[in-house]
DNA sequence: TTAAATAAAGACAAATATATCTTTAAATAT
DNA sequence: ATATTTAAAGATATATTTGTCTTTATTTAA
């Protein structure tokens, strides 16, 4: 459904939200251990999504890293697709199709337009706050 | 959702499905002008459909092209995306863990588990045949 | 003030997806 | 038989995605 780079991103974002506080920074080398993502590639995603500033934080330097606060961890998961333009995945026709609409509908429209709405909200439905507290530490699973 | 080639290739099934007949076969030029797609890429991924001569067949030479018979009707569009290798894009866990499961699930699984089965059903539930003939000629939008 | 640790930035490389063009093979109509 | 029409096959080109490596800038600790 997602390129490798939405996934790595999605991943990541849960990882950071779980444990990176502004006191308690992640760099990338554990964030791309945690997720099991190549490092340098997982850099430039990371750049990307703390790019507005508003999603995710980073700091250079020791003790450096990449950390959320309470405000940002306030977004849903729809704003890491929306940073990354991965959005239109959840969003557009399941054939492609530009204009598919109510009044102008794909074969799929019928069926996809009672289904894409339950995707949609289960990016939006919970702040990222709220997703990683319900998941004890012990069962967040990232990797493989 | 879906790559390109695959959005052509639901396209193409689709229109195939309710206007190729071995009687009246269509060609790649009708094909790729109906569903909007690149006539010499359309051709390639037709080859793949027609490959195991199960979901798609085809001829040619004079008034050839391509076409589907009553029983090659009755498979779903899920054999498109199996053909293609794509069907794991609505079986795979979303944020591409290889042993999300039940037992081992994703921060997102206890969600997308009930999301999952009705992306799998839109396209296993009906018949192409029983697909096609829900909608009129005029009705059947597969292009922009 | 300097050295060390870290992310940021940029250049590059490899793999894959998308697209086009040319040649070949097969079927049909004449 | 031959010419025509079509898909099949193969070669090539372009764009995008994925990944790596090197250099630079920033922050902090000593």
């Amino acid at each position: 459904m997602f390129s490798k780079s939405t996934e790595y991103a999605l991943r990541a974002t849960i990882f950071i939200a779980k444990y990176g506080t502004i006191e308690a920074k992640l760099s990338i080398a554990k964030i791309s251990k945690a997720i099991g993502s190549p490092k340098s590639f997982t850099a430039k995603i990371l750049q990307k999504l703390t790019q507005d500033n508003i999603l995710i934080h980073s700091s250079p330097g020791p003790n450096g890293g990449f950390y959320m606060t309470t405000e940002s961890k306030s977004c849903n998961l729809m704003k890491t697709l929306a940073i990354l333009n991965e959005d239109s995945v959840v969003t557009k026709c399941v054939l492609g199709l530009q204009e598919c609409s109510e009044l102008n509908p794909c074969p799929m429209h019928e069926r996809y337009k009672h289904i894409k709405p339950l995707l949609i909200e289960m990016f939006e439905e919970k702040t990222i706050d709220d997703l990683v507290k319900d998941i004890p530490d012990s069962k967040l699973i990232l990797i493989i």
